[in-house]
DNA sequence: CTAGTCAAATGAACGTCGTTCATGGAGGCC
DNA sequence: GGCCTCCATGAACGACGTTCATTTGACTAG
């Protein structure tokens, strides 16, 4: 009985992901409705609490599938200009970050718009993923500083890709700010190039 | 009629911005409820609507509120040290918009955290805000360039406060990354010194 | 002072949401 | 084949923002 079962709920699982990943896309964080992702995948609504604990249980898991598309997509990119310097590699992570942010806007957002109850705590693969996109920044980084160690790597990692994540973050909220992409792409090439070329 | 009738309405709006700030303060944006505003300001729910479109224009109402407030906190603050150099200043500017954030996070995430329906754009005095704490950092900013026109400043300004905004914002969401205060100092100084010590 | 008028205040009602839970039925075990 | 367990089900629940028919009360005209 427990393999089929466990099938069943694994596939019930990934479908539902599936079209809650594709509803984030096409409207955003706040479109998502239990009752309409359950028509959806064919199930009754009360299916969705068999497979998550919740629905930010749901958005976690969109989010999983995000984080790990947007950090191959990175990889992939600088991969492909393992030759150029370390600044210029830096400059090549950042403007693949704001072209994944742009290309996906709604997806991109639901990283860092889940409303999560006080009890529950960030599952640690999320933690892991912001990891791994913190080792591409400062792979090129000890470059830049080669006497520096771990910490001040650490602390300049965060720093830089706060600030990258402010410009996109800032610069794609039509509402607030609304600034054409190419003069984004100027602001994050001001900031890098000048904290890099200096110690 | 309309004396007193007005007089009324505009007692109520105070009363409910200010009720709605407090609750914001104390328990987060999403812990608003109109029946519990309400209650508190002794109306009934349907009186909110008599003054506000809806929820969403009150919570504008008191963002507004949060805007002036951070506005003057950094103004006193940089102009206590008109005296230090403009990269001094920039990091003393950047240091107050910390120290507002961490001393009222959640009124300072609403800033950021309004959800608003498409249709609705937003009120000409939210930018007006956002351009005063703009000019507040340009004005040293243009001493640092002196040369440059007022296109290249405005991007340099927009750069540098989405980049401390950023910082700022990861810094603090305990969730995400949750770094101590003095360390989110530290990136700060990283980035401005670096960006404006050269040219 | 009284009657009339009309806008403003009211709160019950509405539609929708996430979440729960008693129930019915499908599927493994003897 | 009969029993029993366990899971899918969807109606029900409580809370939410918002609306609107009704009541209220302030002001004016006579």
């Amino acid at each position: 009985m427990a393999r089929n079962t466990d099938k069943r709920r694994e596939e019930l699982r990934e479908r539902l992901v599936t079209i809650a990943e594709a509803q984030v896309r096409a409207s955003g964080l706040g479109s998502l409705r239990a009752r309409a992702l359950a028509g959806e995948a064919g199930c009754a609504v009360g299916a969705i609490y068999n497979v998550f604990d919740d629905m930010t249980g749901l958005i976690l898991a969109v989010n999983g599938r995000t984080f790990r598309h947007l950090g191959a997509f990175v990889s992939d990119v600088v991969d492909a200009r393992q030759d150029t310097g370390p600044t210029d590699r830096m400059i090549t992570i950042a403007f693949a970050y704001l072209r994944f942010a742009s290309d996906n806007p709604t997806l991109w957002r639901a990283l860092f718009g889940v409303k999560m109850s006080a009890d529950r705590d960030v599952p640690a693969w999320y933690l892991d993923e912001l990891g791994r996109l913190f080792s591409i920044i400062s792979t090129p980084l000890s470059e830049v500083y080669p006497q520096a160690d771990a910490s001040e790597i650490d602390l300049k990692t965060r720093a830089l890709f706060s600030s990258v994540h402010g410009i996109v973050a800032l610069g794609l909220e039509r509402r607030i700010s609304g600034v054409p992409q190419d003069r984004i792409e100027m602001m994050i090439e001001y900031i890098i190039r000048n904290v890099t070329s200096r110690s």
